[in-house]
DNA sequence: ATCGCAGTTGGTCAATTGTCCAAGACGCCG
DNA sequence: CGGCGTCTTGGACAATTGACCAACTGCGAT
């Protein structure tokens, strides 16, 4: 009924369909098929393509920022922490290998799209943010300090995460992924020195 | 004039133009108009634009491998190695990012398309296995043994360099990125054993 | 009741793109 | 010379796709 309804619906029919199909394949028609609408709703809704994709790659950043803080563990001293919460955003992808992929496949094509390399930018200003936010709440939660930079640590956090998901999506070695962030978690908390 | 220096011609000319406009954007004929032939040359040489993908990410699997291995320092003693091994791939990506960012596009293309899956898992195969070679040479004319399995550093080392990449290329922090680097090779290091 | 406006719809257009083909050119061998 | 196979070319076609629009519906306010 409203349009502003039929938008919402069409972004969630719209992410849907790039889980499935990948975000080339995610054409107009194919997002109001998913919705089941007819075709003229769709520039009744949105000026262009991009304006659908624009929304959904914020709609995937605010969610995966969410996810990362709710997935961090709250309990139980840093190295239990620091590994049970690795752990839990490995499960995340496990269950969700698509929403992931997907998310790539936007930066990807935010990076090539005129006008949208900002929005590639911002995605990982955040996800950087929201790493630093986590370390600095559980360096300080556990009386100690990072003997390196946070922004330094944020962002190696970050590589390492978005590195064996993209080394998971094409050959599914599940095992030595978690091996390799158990190896990382025992390094971080290498890097706390307990306060003075 | 020759069927095979076409093919040739025209698969550099397909690169250049992933370079330059992305993946999704390397139509036939932009590949033939940048190769300057005319279009019907293509099907000639090719039975299927996807042929020609195909023939593309086994050349950059592979000349990135070879890249891999040229990159590796030889002289000097391990942390020196390590150190400016790692900055010479670092040097790679900040003086071709394009040609990096298209291996990125092409896994996820392959990951889509049907049939392709293999390709992309063969891609990280290689990449994984040059990496568990290098570090065995270094461990071996170092006389260190590495206390973490293999496969497990590989595939960690892999991750650490796939993931700056990817965060740089979204955001350009080149000096934050240099510290990630240098952190990860003093991580490594770390992780070797005197052997008796 | 009527006017007007937000919502709705199916059809249509122009551009792009992968693929194919028929006709010609070139060169080599019998 | 004549044919034959390899190469070359421009054009064409069908399918897809983003975008647009003219017409219609229904409802609330005047």
């Amino acid at each position: 009924m409203a349009a502003k309804d039929r938008r919402e619906e069409l972004i969630a029919a719209a992410f849907r369909v790039m889980v499935r199909d990948g975000v080339a394949r995610t054409t107009t028609r194919a997002v109001v098929n998913e919705a089941k609408m007819p075709l003229g709703v769709f520039h009744y809704c949105f000026t262009s393509r991009e304006e659908l994709l624009q929304e959904v790659i914020t709609r995937i950043t605010d969610s995966g920022v969410a996810k990362a803080r709710s997935v961090f563990e709250a309990e139980g001293d840093l190295d239990a922490r620091i590994a049970r919460s690795l752990l839990a955003f490995w499960e995340g992808v496990e269950l969700s290998p698509g929403e992931h992929q997907v998310g790539y496949e936007l930066t990807h094509y935010a990076l090539r799209q005129e006008g949208f390399e900002e929005l590639a930018r911002r995605q990982y200003e955040h996800y950087l943010e929201v790493h630093e936010q986590l370390l600095a709440e559980a360096a300080e939660s556990a009386g100690i300090t990072w003997t390196v930079p946070l922004p330094v640590l944020a962002r190696y956090l970050n590589a390492v995460l978005d590195g064996v998901t993209l080394c998971w999506l094409a050959d599914r070695d599940s095992e030595n992924t978690r091996e390799v962030l158990r190896l990382t978690g025992e390094h971080l908390m290498s890097l706390a020195a307990k306060d003075a």
